[in-house]
DNA sequence: CTGAAAGCGCTTACAG
DNA sequence: CTGAAAGCGCTTACAG
């Protein structure tokens, strides 16, 4: 049974009886087919078991109906839920996504220029990094639209997350609990070609707000770490050397944030009072654990970059857009002792 | 000039004066073709910067010419350098390569029952899992040839790296040193279904190699982290907690190496005679950083791979074949306090 | 709304 | 060794 030879349009046709321009315009959703005719093709392509084959599509529509998204090669929810965002969008225009993990610079290069890339990409997304300091603060080397997603670019359609009203919330957030201020910062990617700015915006946004509120980030109360639970975990013992609780940390990413729960737990140091962290990033496992988040529309924020690159790949020529995704703080325990307080006493 | 209309094969037929069918064979590499004649067609490819348009050589050939590699989202220089080494085999015999980054398990059910796949794999690379346990034990459900690589399965070609032993070598070497053993564990993926056997496997390589030697690796010894730099920090500060100098590491990572190399220099401990420590994975980074390590023929890990997938599409049906990989231990400062004594006094 | 036909750019027997 | 032709499975005007 399996490796059987696929069905093609012919046979669903004959089956149909109809010719294979009016399955085809079954296929791409052409508003000029009779209800009923719709129907009858429909359930021969479902009784054959039929799959259109791209490739032949591709020749005869004279396109790739494909759309590269290059991403950091990095295994994270965020990058889990924006392909999610991102391929719902294209499924529904019969659009393909071929998944480009940014191995190293010298393979980017080369993809650009293969002929891979040239007969495979009607259009380009790029997530979080902006790739025009890669060549030179010039526009990439490629006549195809691009749109940047989780990052931003004056001269491309961007679809992005305000990360620095993130950090500012968390200013906000921790300014009013008793005690001290502390955060911990990421260590970004040291290739100025490959830098993101995702971490470096959180915690600027962060001090911005802490300045506007007159409080202060002592030199002390900044703990630099790579991306790491452990990071974490280290970040909190420098904290504990160094000054009385109680805590109230910002860690920046969720994944450091576990760290400073582990420790505190370790320590026995009272979470929601002596220790209060917030994560950021809203991952599914922060409920349970009971982790304070910052929560992001991740695939709204995918669908968007789909949606503003199949406009472009349709023709469209107006002037680059942006569109701004804005977090949302949940509170657990991890900041507040019991639940979030009630509206009335 | 950039989005003009590619050449096609048309164009360069006429241009060299041949039939579209000679043209093809040069492009195939077929033997059937006078030099002189194959040289006046490449020179028409050349001057018209023709590139054969893959879709319709995947339409007529009636395959996909296309390998698809499902790999683990991480990224390391171990992956970079994989990869390399399957496309470069794959790129003689005119194949593509899909990589399929595992963002999560229920994409990759999806992936292998979409069209995509159905029209896009004539083989699998599967990556440093097992993935027969995602199936019950089974074997994968396709009925295209898999190969695994990094990983090892009775039911499949195997291009595998010999873990075991490179722990083996890091005791046998590590054991000549006076002072005592440490080493450093690595939490595995907990997910059963996307369980990796590396990390184990050098540890228990390590383990069985010591207890053979007379060596013991107490609980104390041994300290579990997550895969990070900081992890290794963590582990030499509990080895200095518990036991005086001087150390002799075995880290499983060069990463963790990293961390306990860090550390090491905070504490102001001598690299090369209070403590030692071994990394694995031989990344270009540690020669410059001084730590010894074990390296692995990675790319030719990959081409192996590579090679004994095309030979199963192109219709071989012998018994499973498992190729293995060995493991060098390369000496640097940070086990030897100067280069490698020369071998006369 | 629908069918027949041309065309997309290749590969592959088939003859010579 | 080489050319002409058929065929791969689709899309897309073009007529009706």
């Amino acid at each position: 049974m399996p490796g059987r030879r696929k069905p093609t349009i012919n046979e669903v046709a004959h089956l149909a009886k109809v010719g294979i321009g009016t399955v085809s315009r079954v296929l791409n959703n052409h508003p000029a087919v009779r209800p009923e005719t719709r129907a009858r093709v429909q359930a021969a392509m479902e009784s054959l078991g039929y799959r259109p084959n791209p490739h032949a599509r591709r020749v005869a529509g004279g396109r790739s109906y494909t759309v590269s998204v290059i991403l950091p090669f990095v295994a994270t929810e965020f990058y889990t839920r924006l392909i999610e965002g991102i391929e719902q969008v294209l499924q529904q225009e019969r659009y393909d996504l071929a998944l480009f993990p940014l191995l190293s610079r010298s393979r980017l290069e080369r993809y650009l220029e293969s002929s891979t890339f040239a007969y495979q990409t009607d259009g380009l997304i790029i997530a979080s990094y902006d790739l025009t300091e890669l060549f030179g603060g010039n526009l990439l080397p490629t006549d195809r639209p691009v749109t940047l997603v989780d990052a931003y670019n004056e001269h491309y359609d961007s679809s992005y997350m305000d990360n620095p009203l993130g950090g500012a919330l968390a200013a906000e957030y921790l300014a009013q609990f008793p005690g001290e201020i502390f955060a911990i910062k990421l260590e970004e990617d040291i290739d100025r070609a490959f830098a993101k700015t995702t971490f470096g915006g959180r915690l600027a946004g962060f001090q911005h707000k802490l300045a506007e509120l007159g409080r202060s980030l002592p030199q002390t109360h900044l703990y630099t770490t790579r991306f790491s639970a452990e990071g974490g975990q280290l970040a909190l013992r420098q904290f504990i050397a160094q000054s009385p609780p109680p805590y109230n940390i910002f860690a920046g990413a969720d994944l450091i944030a576990l760290g400073v729960l582990e420790e505190a737990e370790r320590q026995g140091l009272k979470i929601g009072h002596e220790v209060r962290v917030l994560g950021y990033d809203g991952q599914p496992w922060t409920e349970a654990r009971g982790l304070s988040t910052l929560a992001q529309p991740v695939e709204a924020m995918g669908a968007e970059a789909a949606r503003m690159l199949l406009k472009r790949i349709g023709g469209y020529r107006g002037a680059p857009r942006a569109v701004r995704f804005t977090p949302t703080l949940l509170e657990r325990a991890s900041t507040a002792p019991r639940a979030p307080i009630p509206a009335h006493p």
